[in-house]
DNA sequence: CGGTACGTTGAGTCATATCAACCATAGTGG
DNA sequence: CCACTATGGTTGATATGACTCAACGTACCG
């Protein structure tokens, strides 16, 4: 595991994939440039609304990328962890955030100015190339599940919620996710009520799908998962 | 009303707003590679799983842009208009494409291949911040619409399409909406059965919100509709 | 020790999906 | 010119998934 320190001291180039196609003299700029921050759970970094002054490139932890509907209840839109970049959407097309992101996981991010990103994208071709490559998989990514969500049921939606945060996080020697989120968190992806989670994970539990230690859960079965998820190849 | 041949005429830089800040030069090299074609109602023009030789800026006529979900029932996920570009995503990424695209409107298009595309990301730093803020547009407008499917109910959502639809498209001269969809493209923009369509907009009906005739949609009062969508400001 | 946040369960309700029947229209081919 | 078929629209009856509300348990924290 890599230390907060060792992060500090690689270079930008290695911590996130985005800055990989950066000149030398870039990548030197985006250093002198970066202010490094750490941030405790819960801390909100960013908020639907305000105007984003850079992008954070995540080095170490979790956070939330989520909207908040007409009633105050959030919608999870994505998880952001290291290696991963947030808040570029608002930097990009100079709007405030149409998102909140909020710390799950104690994270240190390296903070980069708008002006920096803005430059790069103008003067960088393969640096823009890699920020539209970016955009697109997020835009597909959304347009999937927005299509899962209009078209699945409850039941099928969290079976494919599961997969996918075994995939992205993984999980411990035990088998456990490394993701810990509250049952509420968990509707709030899905986009159901908390008690619905609740019931479902039980049957789950029941059917010896997955197997549950207060927030850890484990897949246990996840060919049966992928079948109830009705996920497309 | 612009003939097709004037279109044919005029500057890529003047058809497609994407275009506006290409170098003379840059515009002449779109110009000489770029295929003007015409598609009768009902054409597919790519298709979800294929891979895009290049994008296609839309001189005239409508276009659905849609995902096939698992039972095969299909999801519209944004219309292109005349000004609008489609297919970006998959020439941008280098892959399949993830959507399927459908002729509403008899339509006339330039395609413009994918390797002109790159060349003028890499070369023309404003062009990729253009199109980087294209791509972030809709990316906000897809999670803004999956935090709505997760979160409203059919009959708000349905107010709200309306209205999004008189915004995009205008009225003509007796009030209808300029776009003509069946009852099944409602029920897949908004996600929901198609018969629930049907009994919603009677309602609307009922309730002076809207008047119908046949598949022609008036909005009698956007103010109520407004309100019964929820939307934020 | 009281407070707060989270988790769980049961019961009742409602919005929406599903199923089925039917009508209208238009295009097709014999 | 007429059956034939396909497509789209409508309505009613019924089923049910999921939400809401309410009560209660648990655990942690200051």
């Amino acid at each position: 595991m890599k230390s907060i320190f060792s992060n500090e001291e690689s270079s930008i180039r290695e911590i996130n994939g985005i800055f990989k196609h950066l000149t030398s003299e870039e990548a030197e700029k985006v250093e002198g440039e970066r202010i490094v921050n750490s941030y405790k759970r819960s801390t909100l970094i960013y908020k639907e609304g305000n105007r984003s002054t850079g992008v954070y490139c995540i080095h170490s932890g979790t956070i939330k990328i989520y909207k908040t509907g007409f009633d105050g209840k959030e919608q999870i839109i994505r998880f952001a962890k290291p290696g991963e970049i947030i808040a570029f959407r608002s930097v990009l097309s100079n709007e405030p955030a149409c998102t909140s992101a909020k710390v799950l996981e104690d994270t240190t991010v390296s903070f980069v100015p708008s002006e920096t990103i803005l430059f790069l994208v103008r003067n960088n071709g393969n640096f823009a190339l890699d920020l539209l490559q970016l955009t697109c998989r997020e835009l597909e990514e959304a347009n999937s599940y927005l299509t899962d969500i209009a078209q699945k049921t409850v039941r099928e939606r969290l079976a494919e919620v599961l997969i996918q945060l075994k995939e992205k996080f993984g999980t411990d020697q035990s088998g456990f996710l490394q993701i810990s989120l509250t049952r509420e968190e968990l509707a709030n992806i899905v986009g159901t009520a908390t008690e619905s989670i609740i019931r479902l994970l039980s049957e789950f539990k029941d059917d010896k799908l997955i197997e549950l230690n207060g927030r850890k859960i484990s897949l246990l079965n996840v060919a049966s998962l992928t079948k109830i998820a009705n996920i497309q190849h």
